[in-house]
DNA sequence: CCATTATAGCGAATCGTTTCAATAAAACAA
DNA sequence: TTGTTTTATTGAAACGATTCGCTATAATGG
């Protein structure tokens, strides 16, 4: 005897069809408060609705995707979730999605290439609508910008701007930021101000020193080569702190004083808040110093750390915004250029700058 | 004249067939490398693959699915994802995922009961073939559990044992951490602790509070009620800070004094630090601060918290290691029990914790 | 040389929906 | 009354893949 047992695991659009006494056709065009229900009248509507719930019916999504070619899921790609810059990205990604009721798969690419393209390959398999890269750290080639195109699916990629122009970007904007930073420094009547400037093959790296340098033009401000060094390339962000450390040790070997330290980014200053304190100088008291992104710790440390804000939940936000765009352009043949988001930073005076002691006490 | 531009956007595998003068079964066949594919010659197996690969064809997961009723896909089910907490446990189970060649599909439920049962349902309608939830800190209350269970879909759930037996968990030995933890202040020698206990309605909470207990009993060390505060009912567990550092400044408003403080968690701890660096007080000169968890920014710390480490990436792991074992024992029509690991906690010993200074001298 | 058996490939049904075109009754207009 | 429109409903054809069962040739064995 076949098992055929009552518990039939699935229930289908036919099954609600028999118990209503209808047919599959108007089930369907109820259910979906299609264009023809237009003609249904609220009895049978409501027939149809209860043995739907009576029959706990909920419709088979592939079935639904394979004729619509739609399925309300769009990939989100980051570089490594590990780091914490990433995270309030995704709260705003993941929060504008769900208004727009759209489901993410989230692929994490580890910062291997590989991995990248492996991820991308089934995440198109999936027939995602649209993706969003979330391109912290990693220096992305130009390669794999092809293989997305490849793809023609409308995408986004944070944190980085690339050189062709054909896909959207939302970025910070580095170089205003950085400004400011040294701005606050600056009329806090900090002078002899040391840098840890960033891994140079990363864009944000030099745009953040673009920053310095104009305020540096505009004021005068004399930037002593000495007291400036630079971040390896390296390919894992959270070792950013031990760079942070290790590079600020040399700054201070090189005996040349400074009052504030400018660093990279809150990684950085983590890093080197953690090298002065070995050094016995004391921050905010004998050194400033102010990092770039506000991740969660820098609140949390002891002193908190003033930084430059990147609107973190704002970014996934823009982000989303444009590919929803863009997958309703795309879902109604228009055409739909690349669009480039930049947004601003903003600076939090936290714990760890204070102005200068004045120097006739 | 109709559009019938040669950019067919979707090549299928009729396509192929066609392309490569097979039949579509044919090629289904060698794609798949299917059973029957035994019989099929070398030659033309090679001129299908072929002709797959110059149209850039692949497979519709939609139309697959719907044959197989298979998918390869997981809900993971975060309550929220801006807790540092959850991050290397996303990776721990992103990193299994990917090695079984799953995709996973991430909801957040904000700590709001109505968006996890919103995202619940979507994910249920996506019949994702097993569902992992991040139970990190929201009182998961019973009926969520009758919502997950009435999906029949294998489940498992991080961070808390439920009372029901029917769900499969992972939950790390909280009660042998916090023992340790306070056998390490001990052996330093420190017998006036203080505590910051975590709210009352977590299971957590509970659990490393009687490891506290049982520890005092075993060294009949004196748990002094002047030197234990509670943390409140709490559902953001980013204000854990908060709440930490104003429980501790409200111990030291008690003028009760303790060589040592013990809190529920890092974040708390980060707190705690804070309210002892206002009072003047040095960690670990003057007091040994310890937390529960490493998460991230612990190390970062200057100083660098001794905490209890979660293995959070091995919690993920496991957890696909259960799914799996569930998915496929379901593909088999094998009945499968609930499952419940129980991972033990590491003591890591950083800098915020030293022995008691010897009154002697 | 005939009966098997292995080899190669195809046609058609199926998965669960949506939607177009068709039908038929009812309502309306002339 | 007849012809047209509106209202209600349905059958059948996709969507793109998998798979069972069938045919047909080639190889094998006695």
């Amino acid at each position: 005897m076949k098992p055929r047992d009552s518990s039939k695991t699935t229930v289908t659009i036919r099954d609600v069809a028999k118990m209503s006494g209808f047919s599959a056709s108007t089930v369907s065009i109820v259910l979906n408060n299609a264009p023809l229900a237009r003609y249904i009248p609220p009895q049978t509507k409501a027939r149809i609705q209860k043995a739907a719930k009576s029959l706990g019916y909920f419709p088979n999504v592939f079935a639904k995707s394979l004729r619509s070619k739609r399925n309300h899921t769009v990939g989100v790609m980051v570089f490594d979730i590990t780091d914490p810059y990433c995270t309030p990205i995704l709260r705003g990604i993941e929060n504008s999605l769900y208004q727009a009721s759209y489901l993410q798969i989230l692929a994490d690419a580890h910062n291997e290439r590989g991995r990248f393209e492996r991820y991308l390959e089934m995440l198109l398999e999936r027939r995602i609508e649209g993706l969003i890269v979330l391109a912290n750290w990693l220096y992305l080639d130009i390669n794999l910008l092809a293989d997305i195109e490849r793809g023609k699916i409308p995408t986004v990629i944070i944190g980085r701007e690339l050189e062709s122009d054909a896909t959207s970007s939302v970025i910070v904007d580095d170089e205003a930021g950085a400004y400011g930073a040294l701005s606050h420094l600056y009329g806090l009547g900090h002078r002899k101000i040391a840098f840890v400037r960033g891994p140079k093959a990363l864009s944000s790296s030099k745009a953040r020193w673009r920053g310095v340098q104009r305020f540096a033009k505009d004021t005068d401000l004399e930037l002593d080569a000495r007291l400036i060094v630079d971040l390896p390339d390296q390919l894992n962000p959270n070792v950013g702190v031990d760079d942070g450390f290790r590079m600020t040790d040399e700054l201070l070997k090189r005996k040349r004083p400074f009052t504030a330290l400018m660093a990279y980014d809150d990684m950085t200053a983590f890093g080197a808040l953690r090298a002065l304190a070995k050094a016995g100088i004391k921050v905010p008291g004998n050194c400033s110093v102010v990092g770039f992104d506000d991740i969660n710790p820098s609140q949390l440390f002891v002193p908190a750390l003033t930084t430059v804000r990147q609107p973190m939940e704002a970014m996934g936000a823009a982000a989303v915004v444009i590919v929803n765009d863009a997958i309703t352009a795309a879902a109604e043949a228009r055409s739909f250029g690349a669009i480039h988001r930049k947004l601003a930073a903003e600076l939090v005076i936290r714990e760890s700058t204070r102005a200068v002691p004045d120097k006739s006490s």
